[in-house]
DNA sequence: ATAGTTCATCGCAAATATACGATTAATATT
DNA sequence: AATATTAATCGTATATTTGCGATGAACTAT
């Protein structure tokens, strides 16, 4: 067969919409956000103290998020606060109501 | 430190959540499921043609969409005919839309 | 019965994700 | 300068994901 090279090219929208998919795609992770949206931010500290996981992993999981484009840190020696990223959040809802908008209830087919 | 086992016990909304978001977390699935939603329904065949994949690949995409709850599979011998999974799909909608709800913007912090 | 079609599953390899403890970097405090 | 605090990063181990080709199962058509 060898079908493929395997170098897709998928949209910007696929790629972007994927990334944040991917990155709250971890129960952890959904947790950090929503401890976040309650405090509206919070320091690394907070959520160690929360969450039965080492500082380490929750580093990580927060890399993650930052990187996906969902939170942002300002610096607040020697702390770090931690926020929701507005942009990108918002970003993130656009992209998610338009993947569900298709109302796939008016085609009945199976 | 040994803080913990790691069994953490999530919230059933963030399992199913995490659940629903880490099977959207591909862009290919997200093209699936695009294609899906053109179609309304479309076979397997299909999706081998139109993408640069392994019909192996393909068939394992569909099934992390399928253990996701987000699509369903009519047997049409020798066909397979996916669609999407009413249900789950609204479900997942009403996850999503409750995240996205948590409207930060009036809470500036940063 | 035999051969053909369609798609799932197996077995494997490579890459990525997840978790940890230990270390390092940055800054504040003494 | 020396110490303490906070959080990122490094190194490592294990598990999961992603891809492939090959094989197998289910059903059709000859």
């Amino acid at each position: 067969m060898n079908k493929t090279l395997q170098h897709i090219e998928y949209s910007e929208e696929s790629k972007e919409l994927a990334r944040y998919a991917k990155a709250l795609g971890h129960p952890v992770r959904l947790v950090i956000l929503k401890h976040l949206s309650n405090q509206s931010c919070c320091y690394t500290g907070d959520l160690v103290d929360v969450l039965p996981l080492a500082q380490s992993t929750i580093s990580q999981h927060l890399k993650e998020l930052k990187d996906a484009g969902l939170i942002e840190g300002e610096v607040n020696p020697p702390k770090i606060r931690y926020c929701i990223h507005q942009e990108s959040w918002q970003k993130a809802k656009e992209l998610f109501d338009t993947l569900f908008k298709q109302d796939f209830g008016g085609i009945q087919c199976c």
